[in-house]
DNA sequence: ACGGATGTGGACTGTCAAGTCCAGTAACTT
DNA sequence: AAGTTACTGGACTTGACAGTCCACATCCGT
């Protein structure tokens, strides 16, 4: 087991898209059966791919992990950012509440948001995926929190409201949301949660 | 491996004790560790009991795990129904707040909600489960509910407030707040999460 | 005190997972 | 075309875990 500082630089062009490939696989099994429950012959059987070449891209299932990570926080920051970026008013906030619930219930509330599962499950075993989902959050966060400062600036919000700490609500009530939503299968208190929410925001309307 | 109803009707009065005291330790186990990172063998260890009794006592881990939500359940409900069974105004809600906090605070962000984290870890495996922890959130959801309406009663609520709603939207940011606060090390995010939601609740005053 | 029911110890089995190893094949370079 | 490097296949090792089995102890009524 090495230990090197993280994985080995991608080396030629057809290995850097075989790597990604690996990544893909592995960050939608993860999402659909749990981190906990995926193991590397899963993902070999997925891609097609033999174990050797695991460990040729990875030096370890966590060195993976941490990339599986990376993966989805991409994926789960480009999904919401452009709602951020040309955030004007109520009705892109309410568009958005509606886009999430509709893709929950496309799903039948399975699954919950792929990045709160995973801090979940690796919270208290894995300090650097720890860090990196911290550090995913935050992001997510900043995103929200940037959207807000528009709203701000075009007089949407009062000028007393604090873009980040309101972030950090919506988000909070976004994840509590989702769980919820997953355990009961229902969108209900998902629903309700991102209502919650808007609500609070608008409190802080002119 | 058998499959009836639930376990065994427990037999005899030291049997009884004994069952729930491995249920206690299994419980703290999974609480510390993540469901799927315990063994029947740590389980043992922790309580000095042999194998042949967890098979005594439960048909298998899933069984097993059953009565853990179960208990868990129990301290998280136990925990919080004093609260809301002689809520009257804002300042139990506020000492509510702190009281969550301080109690995160106190095991430095470490671990989430016991019922959340089992609900995350278990919702997409062990059907059941996932019955039972809905089953204990809308208790939960109750519980918050019951008192709400006794502040509508006292008008300290609007009339218009729905209580079930706005419990649901409560739960949801308690749950997202120690989520975050967990995987951030840092009680901030549970801090403005909670604050937003007694914030929304204010937002009902008449 | 004795005999069955109830409870208990721990060795054992089968399965599956992570991680290793090395021999083989493609690809690139000159 | 030869030789070096980059990549690939899959058998193998080691350990952990759920679940089984059976011999032994302890409790209880009578």
């Amino acid at each position: 087991m090495h230990d090197e500082p993280g994985a080995l630089p991608p080396p030629t062009q057809k290995g850097r898209e075989q790597r990604q490939r690996i990544v893909d696989a592995a960050a939608d099994l993860v999402f659909e059966r749990g981190v906990t429950e995926v193991s590397l012959d899963d993902i070999r059987e997925a891609t097609g791919v033999s174990k050797s070449q695991l460990y040729h891209y990875f030096n370890n299932k966590s060195d993976l992990l941490h990339a599986v990570i990376e993966c989805q926080r991409e994926r789960v920051l480009g999904n919401h950012r452009p709602t951020f970026q040309s955030l004007e008013g109520w009705d892109d906030l309410t568009q958005w509440r509606d886009m999430i619930v509709a893709h929950q219930a496309a799903r039948s509330c399975r699954y919950g948001c792929p990045l709160g599962s995973l801090a979940n499950g690796l919270a208290e075993l894995d300090d650097v995926a720890r860090n990196q989902l911290s550090g995913a959050f935050s992001s997510w966060g900043r995103i929200i929190a940037e959207g807000l400062t528009r709203m701000v600036e075009s007089h949407t919000l009062r000028a007393d409201a604090d873009p980040q700490e309101l972030a950090v609500s919506v988000l909070a009530s976004l994840q509590g949301g989702l769980l919820m939503a997953e355990t009961a299968r229902d969108t209900r208190p998902l629903e309700i949660a991102l209502d919650a929410a808007i609500a609070h925001l608008k409190s802080f309307a002119p």
